[in-house]
DNA sequence: GAGATCACG
DNA sequence: ACGTACGTGATCTCG
C-alpha cells in the first residue's frame, strides 16, 4: 500500500511530463483529445458513443508510438490498485469486527449466479504481482486456523460437454486429458502441441461457451492471426466437435420456440431479443442463449454443494466466500484432513452431470488466500492440468 | 446518473 | 455490410 501510494504519484508526474502538460489521467475525454489531437496517434476504435476508445486494447495497439502509453497504462493498473482495492477494502474494515463482510446478492445475476457487493471480493486481483499483495492479506481469523479453498475444475466445458453429449469432449474428459491441449491436437492436427498452440486452444474453448465469432477470436488473439484464419479455426472446432455445433443450433432452436433458456435443473431465463428485427440484438440473443443453460447450470451445482456442506461442515469450518467456482472456507487447521474428502465428495457429487462427465475439485489449504498448497485428497490422486 | 474503464470467474 | 464472446461491481469524470 505504502508502494502503491509512491510509485503511482511518480507515475503521474512522469505522464504529465511525457505530455507536455499536466492533465487528468482519470479523464478518458482529456486523454482522447492528447492522444488523438495534439500528438496525432491514430484512433483504434470508437465507444458506443463515438468517442475514441482509450482503453487497454486501444493502448496497447499505441504503445510503439508514443513512450505516453506505457506510463498511462502502468498509471492505471496502479491507480486501480490503490483506490477500489487499497482504499476501497480498508474502508469496508467493520469497526466491532475488524473483518471485511460483503453482501451476496441471489437474484440479481440472470444466469442464477450469486453476486458481491459493498465491497465486491468476487473480484479480488490475482493476475498482476501487485494485485496477488491484495490476496495474501485475505486470511483466517483466529490463530491456529486455515484457509481452505476448493475449487471446480474446468467446469463449464464440462458442463458444455454433458449438456451437448459431444462424443470427443466425453472421451476427453473421462480419460482425464489435458482439454485445452486436446483441442489443440484436433485443431492443429498434430500431437505435438507448442504453447503457443494450446493457449490458443485455450482461447477458442472459452470462445465456444460464449458464442464465438471470427472477429471476437481475432480480438482476443491479438495480432498475427487474421480474420479468415480465426474462422477457419472456428469451422475446424465445428467440425471435430460435431456434437458442440449440433446443441449450439438446437439450443437457439429452443429458444426461438420457448422463448427462454433454461439450466439443467430448470432454472430459466427469458431472451426476448431473439425474434428482434436487429440483426446485432439478435446475435446478442443467441449468444445468450447458447452461454446461459452452461453458466446457470455451474451456479446451480455449486448452490447445492453449498446447502448440501452447510449442514456437514457447522460448526467445524466457516464458509467465507463463493467465487463462482470456488468456494473458501476458514477451519483450524486441525480439522482440515477430516473435512477436506468431504467436501471433495459433496462438491463433485452436488449435481451428476449427464453422459456421467466427471466433475473435479481441487483443494488448496494455505495460512492466506494468495499462499496456497495443494492438498491430496482420495479423488485426486492424479493432479490432472487444469 | 450515464459512460468509460477494469478487477474477477 | 454489420458489430463483434458470457456474467458481475466499483471507481472516476462530466454534463
Amino acid at each position: 500500500m505504502r508502494t502503491l501510494r509512491r510509485s503511482w504519484k511518480k507515475l503521474e508526474k512522469e505522464a504529465h511530463q511525457l505530455a507536455g502538460k499536466p492533465f487528468n489521467l482519470n479523464s478518458p475525454k482529456q486523454l482522447a483529445e492528447l492522444l488523438f489531437g495534439e500528438l496525432g496517434l491514430p484512433v483504434q476504435r470508437k465507444t458506443p458513443t463515438g468517442q475514441p476508445a482509450t482503453d487497454e486494447e486501444a493502448l496497447q495497439a499505441l504503445a510503439h508510438l508514443h513512450p505516453l502509453i506505457e506510463t498511462l497504462l502502468r498509471y492505471r493498473e496502479l491507480y486501480k490498485l490503490r483506490y477500489t482495492y487499497g482504499e476501497g477494502l480498508l474502508r469496508s474494515i467493520h469497526p466491532k469486527t475488524g473483518r471485511i463482510h460483503t453482501v451476496f446478492q441471489q437474484a440479481v445475476a440472470a444466469t442464477g449466479r450469486l453476486s458481491s457487493q459493498n465491497p465486491n471480493l468476487q473480484n479480488i486481483p490475482i493476475r498482476t504481482e501487485q494485485g496477488k499483495a491484495f490476496r495474501r492479506a485475505f486470511v483466517a481469523g483466529q490463530p491456529g486456523w486455515v484457509l481452505l479453498s476448493a475449487d471446480y475444475s474446468q467446469i463449464e466445458l464440462r458442463i458444455a460437454a454433458a449438456l451437448s453429449g459431444d462424443p470427443q469432449l466425453l472421451e476427453d474428459f473421462r480419460a482425464g486429458r489435458d482439454i485445452h491441449t486436446a483441442t489443440a491436437q484436433r485443431l492443429f492436427g498434430t500431437h505435438d502441441v507448442t504453447p503457443e498452440m494450446r493457449r490458443i486452444a485455450k482461447t477458442v474453448n472459452f470462445g465456444i461457451l460464449y458464442g464465438i465469432t471470427a472477429h471476437g477470436l481475432v480480438q482476443r488473439l491479438g495480432g498475427g492471426l487474421s480474420r479468415t484464419e480465426a474462422q477457419q479455426l472456428i469451422d475446424q472446432y465445428f467440425h471435430r466437435y460435431p456434437g458442440i455445433k449440433a446443441y449450439i443450433e438446437k439450443q437457439i432452436a429452443r429458444v426461438r420456440e420457448t422463448g427462454y433458456a433454461e439450466t439443467l435443473l430448470g432454472r430459466r431465463r427469458y431472451i426476448p431479443h431473439i425474434h428482434s428485427q436487429n440483426k446485432a440484438q439478435r446475435a446478442e440473443a443467441e449468444r445468450l442463449a447458447i452461454n446461459t443453460p452452461i453458466q446457470g447450470t455451474a451456479a446451480d451445482m455449486i448452490k447445492l454443494a453449498m446447502i448440501r456442506l452447510a449442514e456437514k461442515l457447522t460448526p467445524q469450518a466457516h464458509l467465507l466466500l463463493q467465487i463462482h467456482d470456488e468456494l473458501v472456507w476458514e477451519m483450524p487447521a486441525s480439522v482440515v484432513e477430516e473435512v477436506a474428502p468431504l467436501i471433495v465428495q459433496e462438491m463433485e457429487g452436488a449435481l451428476p452431470l449427464p453422459h456421467q462427465v466427471p466433475v473435479e475439485v481441487e483443494v488448496k489449504v494455505g495460512p492466506n488466500w494468495l499462499d496456497m498448497s495443494p492438498l491430496q485428497t482420495q479423488s485426486s490422486k492424479l493432479p490432472s492440468k487444469e
